[in-house]
DNA sequence: CCCCCCCC
């Protein structure tokens, strides 16, 4: 097969002129420097004409190079690149070209061979060829080209501060070379920390940035925090020069950048508000509330949903640092059915409006695990937008208000206790006793699929003690306060739990259970704020929706122990959990016990 | 030059 490299294209670009994506063959490469997130890989490439040997891979790439995709003699199509001039050694400049993005037409093993006689491009050959000079750009293809900075016609801005007309990609920083300018919209800005250790004292705040070539983080600090902090605002895309870069330190970053910026006293910031639709905005990668249940603890992830119910406010106080942290519980929920817990700490905690439901994006949140359950946590770095402009988020809306609201959800977060999982096996009330299954000291687990056959509806939900480990039920005292005999305390707030007896009957036998609040939640398919309201303000809702729940088939999770009750031994069951049921799931187990009873081998 | 992501 015939591979057509973009023959001269290389002359074109090293002369500063304008090629779209170009066609080459690498014919080489090479490790230059570090090891880890800072290894960079320089290329031999070739468009038929010439060879080059200054391509310089974007550090993204590298695993193309390191998995064996891009091997020597690949045809390939540089769909994004940069050039930038280097002053090396003596000689003068050099132009070097920076690979961004890559598709592989044809990997080498088909190719095979060096395609054409290519010439070394030498920068003797730039001053001779026949290409148009970096001044006089080729004539534009008629396709606007991302592979050039674009000069930023009419901008505000003095040329002689910024020292260039030019914009540059984020991606193309380096701490190698300082002559650049960006157009970044920042994406997310900090408080003012503040800070005092063994070094000295000050305070900070950082931004993220990004344009349509990658993000970076930049941090100003004292002076420059002082300077900057006002003018920068979230969502606004901005001139930056003259920063210095560093090697990112990946453990406080999940931007995709190997380096971050500091602002320095030369820094020059000037809000641009000329074309920067071209700059994008917040890019996330949501994640379906589904699809989090299975992903690993400590995972950084986006997701958007409407917030169903918030805790109040919460104090505690770190038990490592001595710290004193707010924090607030926030429900997201989604078409995926399912719901999660989102922890805001701080200012974020203390200034959340849950009442009018709002869609929240959230991007770059922490994947918690606790006693087996999952929910997301914001970190310094996450971003949160309340009721943001993007199709997702207007999709929930219509979807939450016509419905959505009162869905039968799958909390994801909710509390399940004891050691085997719901995946273990299923037995039946009559198995149960069979085992005698709550006689022992420590109480019993199991798991069972039956259908709720009656709620006791009436005080199902109550007014329990705001803080955080109490949870116990508040006397009212009738003015206006609550008192909690645990705490013997009194408060003007509570919070609403659920307490909810019912039974559950299998085809083998029934057995009162008690669900405590998550558990009762995940039945319900309502957080126990909403159900305290309802039971308050709408009781034809609340006594329908423990009528609907009836009848409804869960697999449970169970603990169970006998406890006695005045001289009298009863079984006492509590719901651990209780989710939906997956019918491959359960029908795979119903095949199982058909071929076991009926003697077929499995 | 800082932040180590908090609690049940």
């Amino acid at each position: 097969m015939d591979f057509k490299l973009s023959n001269g294209s290389l002359e074109i670009i090293m002369n500063g002129g304008v090629y779209e994506k170009p066609v080459m063959q690498v014919l080489g490469s090479k490790k230059i420097q570090g090891s880890g997130a800072n290894e960079r890989y320089r290329l031999l490439v070739s468009d038929g004409k010439h060879s080059h040997s200054f391509a310089m891979l974007a550090t993204q790439l590298n695993d193309k190079l390191i998995t064996g995709e891009l091997s020597d003699y690949s045809v390939v199509q540089i769909d994004r690149f940069v050039t930038s001039v280097l002053k090396s050694t003596g000689k003068g400049e050099k132009r070097v070209m920076i690979i961004l993005d890559i598709t592989i037409l044809a990997p080498g093993t088909e190719v095979g061979k060096k395609i054409g006689n290519p010439q070394s491009w030498t920068e003797e050959s730039a001053s001779s060829a026949p290409a148009p000079s970096p001044i006089k750009p080729a004539p534009k293809p008629s396709q606007p080209s991302n592979n050039f900075p674009k000069p930023s016609a009419g901008s505000n801005l003095n040329s002689s501060l910024l020292g260039s007309q030019m914009t540059h990609p984020i991606a193309s920083l380096s701490p190698y070379q300082n002559k650049w300018v960006i157009k970044a919209r920042v994406m997310n800005k900090s408080a003012i920390r503040t800070w005092s250790n063994a070094k000295g004292e000050g305070k900070l705040f950082s931004m993220d940035l990004c344009d349509d070539s990658g993000e970076i983080r930049a941090t100003a600090f004292r002076n420059e925090c002082e300077k900057f902090y006002d003018m920068i605002q979230i969502d606004k895309v901005y001139y930056i020069s003259r920063c210095q870069l560093k090697t990112a330190n990946k453990q406080f970053s999940s931007l995709k950048n190997d380096y971050e910026m500091t602002f320095t006293s030369d820094t020059v910031v000037a809000e641009c508000t000329e074309d920067i639709s071209t700059v994008p905005s917040v890019k996330y990668d949501f994640l379906a509330i589904s699809d989090i249940a299975n992903k690993s603890p400590d995972t950084i992830l986006d997701t958007i949903g409407v917030c169903r119910a918030a805790s109040d406010l919460q104090e505690l106080t770190a038990k490592s640092t001595g710290k004193l942290l707010k924090k607030r519980e926030v429900t997201l929920v989604d078409q995926s059915g399912s719901a999660i817990t989102l922890t805001l700490w701080g200012n974020e905690a203390e200034n959340f409006d849950a009442n009018t439901n709002p869609v929240i994006a959230v991007k770059g949140a922490r994947l918690a695990e606790f006693n087996g359950s999952k929910s997301l946590s914001c970190l310094g770095s996450t971003m949160l937008r309340t009721n943001p402009d993007l199709p997702d988020a207007h999709r929930l809306r219509g979807w939450y208000d016509h419905g959505g609201a009162s869905a039968e959800l799958v909390n994801i977060s909710a509390r399940v206790g004891g050691s085997s999982g719901i995946s273990g096996e299923w037995i039946t009330f009559t198995e149960a006793e069979a085992r005698k299954l709550g006689s022992g000291e420590k109480g019993d687990y199991y798991n069972l699929l039956g259908v709720l056959t009656f709620t006791f509806a009436d005080n199902a939900v109550y007014k329990a003690c705001p803080q955080e480990q109490c949870n116990k039920k508040l006397v009212d005292q009738e003015n206006g306060l609550f008192r909690c005999e645990k705490c013997n305390r009194e408060y003007p707030n509570y919070k609403y739990r659920l307490l909810l007896g019912a039974n559950v009957s299998d085809p083998t036998g029934d057995q009162r259970i008690t669900a405590f609040n998550e558990a009762a939640e995940s039945m319900l398919g309502k957080s126990a704020e909403e159900i305290g309201r309802m039971s308050e303000y709408d009781k034809n809702a609340y006594s329908q929706l423990f009528d609907e729940v009836k009848f409804k088939t869960f697999v449970f999770k169970f603990r169970t122990k006998m406890e006695t009750y005045s001289d009298e031994a009863r079984l006492k069951t509590t719901v651990m959990s209780a989710q939906p049921v997956d019918y491959k799931d359960a029908n795979a187990r119903l095949i199982k016990s058909i071929k076991a009873l009926s003697g077929i081998e499995v």
